[in-house]
DNA sequence: GGCCTTCTCCACCTTTCGATGGATGCGGCG
DNA sequence: CGCCGCATCCATCGAAAGGTGGAGAAGGCC
């Protein structure tokens, strides 16, 4: 169908991975890897400037923008590429906050080459590409919304297993104290706790958040 | 020197990872890559049965063996290759774990590609290749002796992670709050933290109590 | 347009937690 | 024996967290 080849823009700080990525699908002759982006931020600026169909982007950053709000960024632009989320976890927090952000698929990093390939191409036709891991937990999602955190609740949640306080919280998603209290409040009755310590446990208990 | 190239084993479950090492390493003149293994078990029989220098070995495998109890059983053998760990994470257990069982190096995946190629020159020499971010680790570990928690306050932990406020931890103990704030202090004081979440995240990353 | 949820923010108040600075008894070790 | 670490206990005070009861804006849904 397509005689033009589709345009690729690989996201991940790692450069083994990028490396990686670039054998594999160079060995596709319907693919051509025309850039490569070791930060989020150099990734938003590469989709911006180059004419590229798929953009693989890795989550974890080691700093500064992570792998969720360049998928926004990228997206919300007319015209766009599409995103393609290639990661090494599952938990719901990033799964959400990627679809959320407009990702196009979500595929994990132990993914076979002919998999992954499949993937891109499904992408850069604009259907989404689900692992099938990642399929079955939005299922069990979807049919158990027993413990149904917002976006914004698991990601303070998220902070609040690493130990951070309200305040430290609040200055790190740029809310007020308050806020975030409100939001605490609201993990409390739908876990069934009345502790930030309680809540995590129960929260790590169901995998809902991470470590 | 050595006018023989070094024999690499690459073991990592990541297709991905995989074709990224061999990319990066077979640009180098003097490496070989022999074979791969997608499974710990797999890189203990190559490691058998090839003629190999050096073992990239990753410590995160999906099932089965893990990639620590791989190298133990691979530096057993007399005339054994060097293991070198290569992997994302750099929690304490995995880096004890894998120098334990005999690790020669220890990288992180965001290596760039001439320090790896140099490392792995430096492990096939029989030295250990260190990850400044590693050694940096290993000299506060040595510098203050172990994160050593009495039992007692293990026991305390513990129950602070399963969501326990001080009056049920002292009920549970059959201790007066006092006393239980007085274990949490010492256990701050000795995790360099100071609050009973922060407290669990340290000692969670540690290993000093399971989740 | 209403209805609902989510996310954001605020004020007031109570409880819990953490910080400080003690004290006692016990057991190991030089 | 004295010293030290551990475990136990205590009181007090300020800071942090939790409880209650709001409210407004944005978006999806009927």
């Amino acid at each position: 169908m397509t005689s033009v080849p589709v345009r690729l823009l690989l996201a991940d700080d790692h450069p083994v991975v990028r490396a990686g990525l670039r054998a594999v699908l160079e060995g596709e002759p319907d693919f051509e890897v025309v850039a490569e982006a070791p930060t989020a931020e150099r990734a938003v600026e590469l989709a911006a400037e180059l004419d590229v169909d798929v953009v693989l982007m890795d989550l974890q950053f080691g700093s500064g923008m992570g792998g969720s709000q360049a998928t926004a960024v990228i997206t919300a632009r007319p015209g766009a590429p599409r995103v393609l989320v290639l990661t090494t976890y599952d938990t719901d927090v990033d799964i959400l906050a990627a679809i959320e952000a407009g990702a196009t698929g979500y595929l994990l990093k132990d993914t076979p080459p002919d998999e992954l390939a499949d993937a891109v191409r499904t992408a850069a036709a604009g259907k989404s590409a689900l692992a099938p891991e990642i399929a079955q937990r939005l299922m069990d999602r979807v049919r158990r919304p027993a413990v149904m955190l917002s976006l914004r609740e698991i990601e303070v949640l998220q902070l609040v297993a690493e130990g951070l306080s309200n305040q430290q919280i609040s200055e790190r998603l740029f809310l007020s104290q308050a806020t975030v209290k409100s939001h605490l409040v609201h993990i409390y009755a739908k876990l069934g706790v009345d502790s930030r310590t309680a809540a995590v446990a129960t929260a790590t208990a169901s995998g809902l958040i991470r470590r």
